[in-house]
DNA sequence: TTATTATTACTAAATAATTAGTACAAAATC
DNA sequence: GATTTTGTACTAATTATTTAGTAATAATAA
């Protein structure tokens, strides 16, 4: 399952959908934020997602549960990489030591890190 | 400058201009990529930026040479916030421990950060 | 069992993004 | 000075995105 890129409709879909695991059009519905769009509007993104193999559905009756496809943590993966890609020429370095420029990175994350890293350097 | 997201064919000639300071459309041209888009397309889209007030231009006899108004910097900035912001729930520190989960990280990302950190510990 | 409600499928319409052609003007060349 | 070249401005056409209405159908309520 390639990821692509989520519009910001289909992103706000499927964070839901990734929130509450599976859902109704109406459960995703009551979820978004006011101005809450139409119904259909709703059902249409899920077609689209399902369309494009993001989400499913379970059919009961006539109704259809949708679910996501993706996990939230492959695309956040995959965005993450696409961020690193395009803006910190492909380094993780670059991107922490980007936060530490702006002090956005406590001391004790990168303490953490350090201590991933120790541990992690056996393998 | 309130920084917006920037669509796919805009970012691509940012980052030219960024990297090149200034410059005129041939010279935003040559730095692309085969297949190279028709001169009149990467004019349209300077124009759509200089619309949007992320590009201006200086004038020489009937030619502009353009350049950035934004930093790379600057819209750097914003991105990452925007990732932060959506996947991580508005906090750096998730976006490490993000890293520090097995596979998010390459080998050589470990390296590189593991000499990056010894440098940084005094501070 | 008819009327109402809920739901999906299809259609459509408006806006944004992408791509490039044509017209025109200025500059360079012959 | 006429012709070619170079560059901008305008226009246009295609595709993607966003939004929601209408039709059809199944389930529910009166």
């Amino acid at each position: 399952m390639e990821p692509r890129s989520l519009t910001r409709a289909e992103a706000e879909i499927m964070k839901i959908l990734w929130q509450l695991g599976k859902a109704f059009i109406k459960d995703i519905l009551a979820q978004m934020n006011d101005p809450k769009p139409a119904y259909t509007t709703v059902a249409t993104f899920v077609r689209i997602l399902e369309k494009k193999g993001i989400v499913a559905h379970t059919t009961y009756g006539n109704t259809h549960e949708y679910y996501p496809l993706i996990s939230e943590q492959e695309y956040r993966k995959y965005e993450v990489q696409q961020l690193v890609e395009n803006y910190f020429d492909n380094s993780v370095t670059n991107l922490v030591s980007f936060f530490m420029k702006d002090d956005n990175l406590k001391k004790s994350d990168l303490d953490d890190l350090a201590a991933f890293i120790e541990k992690n350097k056996s393998k």
